[in-house]
DNA sequence: TGACATTAGTGACGTTTGGTGACTAATTCG
DNA sequence: CGAATTAGTCACCAAACGTCACTAATGTCA
C-alpha cells in the first residue's frame, strides 16, 4: 500500500530520483509530546520504525499529499499540518530518494494510534532509531511547533473541542517546557480574545470545579509595537 | 552554464523528475527591496526573466547548493541564506520540474549586479512576469524576511559593516513597511547589545553628523517572559 | 555673521504591560 | 467541621514602551 515503487531489486546505494513527503504527527501523551511510528514493512530495514512517509502522486498538491497521508496514517485529519521544508543532505532516508519534504502535523489528544500494531505513539524522550534524515526531520518539527506556538492556536489543536484554563496552561507548559504563572497567563488570554468561555464546568475529583472554555478566536487589530530585538547573538 | 540536463527536446508538458533549488536575493533599493533576476536563456520562453536556478548537483547538500547559487549569480556570498521550503503545486517552473525548492538570501546594498545585462536588479514593486511557481517563492520570500527580522541579523546584512543609527532605523523602516520612533528605537537597541559604537562619524550633507556604529552582539539571557498570543483569529 | 533649517542624540514623563504574592471560592476527604 | 486541593481574581510593583521636548552640531542663505 506504501510502496508505490516501480520494482527495483537494486539494494546499491543508488537513490531513487524521486522524493517522499515525510510526516511528524504529534499528541500529547503524558508530560510530553508522542510521535507517531509506522513499523517498517521490509524486517531487513535498517531501523524498525519510520516516519510515516510516501512519494508525491501526479498531480498532488503537497499540502494534499500531506494531508492525504494523515489520514491515512490515523484514520482521520490531523487538527493543524504545516510544511517544515525540504530534507536533502547525504543521509540515509528509508525510501533511499533524493529529497524529503517534511511536515508536521497535530492531533488532540486521546486520538489511539490505529490497532494491529503497524503504528505506535512514542514519546518524544524515548524515540527508537530512526534514519538519519528523519531524525532530523523530528526535530525540525518539535523546533517550528515552538515558533508557532504564539502565531498558531496550536495548544488548542492539541486539546479537545472545550478545556478547562488550567489544561490550556498546562499545554502550554508542556509545549515551552517551564512553568507559567497562572495569573499572567490569563491576563494575557484574556487580552487576546482567543476564549469564549462555555455553560458547563467540571469537577475534576477533589478541588473547586473549573469552567470549560472553548476556542473562539475574535478579530482583534494587530497591535502596532515598536521592534523587538529578539536576536541574542 | 546554468543547463545540466540532457538534451530532451520535448517541449509538451512533461514534467522532468528532478527538482531544483530556486534564489531569492534580496537587497536594499532606494525605498525598498529589489530582487535578483535572470534574463531567460531560451527566447522562446513564456517568461523573459526568472530567479536564479539550478538542479542539486550529486552528492550536495541543499544548503551548498544555494550558496554556490549565490556566488554564481553576484561573484560573492549572500550575507545571509536560509531554506523557504519546498513548493510544488501544478505550477508552471521554468526548469519543468515536479518540485522546487526555494531560498532567501541577503546582499548588502550597493552590490551591482553583474554586467552583461543577464541579470538584473527589480524593485519588489515593479517586477516583472514569473513563473507561477517563481512568484510564490518570491512572496514566500517577503514574508520570512519579516518574519525573522527580530530573530535574525537582516537588517545588519543589508547594512555595510558600519552604518549610522538612523540609516539602520530606516532599514528596519524600509523592511517593516511602516515608520518607527527614533527613541523607542534607540532605547531598545541599546538593551539588546547588538552594536557597538566606532570612533568615526560621518557628516551627510546637512545637519549634524551621525556615529558609525557596527555589528558586535553580546551574549545575553535570554529572557524567560511569559506567553504571547501574536494571534490575530 | 547671524538666523534658520536639518539631522543626530538624549532626557523625562506618563501609560501600559507583565511578574508576583496573596487573597477568595468551591469542592473532596477524613 | 476543618484540612487539603484546585480554580479564579485582585492589587502592588517593576520593567517596558510611546511620546514630546529638549540639546547638539552641522549646512544654507540672507
Amino acid at each position: 500500500m506504501r510502496d508505490r515503487s516501480t520494482s527495483s531489486p537494486a539494494k546499491a546505494p543508488i537513490r531513487r530520483s524521486g522524493f517522499s513527503v515525510d510526516l511528524v504527527l504529534l499528541t500529547p501523551h503524558g508530560k510530553q509530546l508522542a510521535v507517531l511510528l509506522n513499523r517498517s514493512a521490509d524486517p531487513r530495514a535498517r531501523e524498525k520504525w519510520s516516519l510515516p512517509y510516501d512519494l508525491l502522486r501526479p498531480d498532488e498538491t503537497l499540502d494534499v499529499a500531506a494531508d492525504r497521508m494523515g489520514r491515512a496514517a490515523l484514520g482521520g485529519t490531523p487538527s493543524w499540518l504545516e510544511q517544515i521544508g525540504a530534507f536533502s543532505d547525504g543521509r540515509r532516508h528509508p525510501a533511499d530518494v533524493d529529497l524529503s519534504v517534511g511536515y508536521v502535523g497535530l492531533v488532540p489528544m486521546g486520538v489511539p494510534a490505529p490497532v494491529g500494531g503497524v503504528a505506535a505513539w512514542f514519546p518524544m524522550a524515548d524515540l527508537p532509531a530512526l534514519a538519519p534524515r528523519q531524525r532530523a526531520i523530528v526535530d525540525t518539527a518539535n523546533e517550528r511547533v515552538r515558533e508557532r506556538l504564539d502565531q498558531a492556536p496550536i495548544a488548542f489543536r492539541l486539546l479537545p473541542p472545550t478545556f478547562t484554563l488550567s489544561e490550556l496552561q498546562s499545554m502550554y507548559e508542556l509545549l515551552l517546557g517551564r512553568r507559567l504563572h497562572k495569573a499572567s497567563f490569563r491576563r494575557a488570554l484574556q487580552g487576546a480574545w482567543l476564549v469564549e468561555p462555555t455553560e458547563e464546568w467540571r469537577s475534576e475529583g477533589r478541588g473547586r470545579p473549573a469552567q470549560l472554555f472553548r476556542y473562539a478566536p475574535r478579530r482583534r487589530r494587530s497591535s502596532r509595537r515598536g521592534v523587538r530585538f529578539e536576536l541574542l547573538g
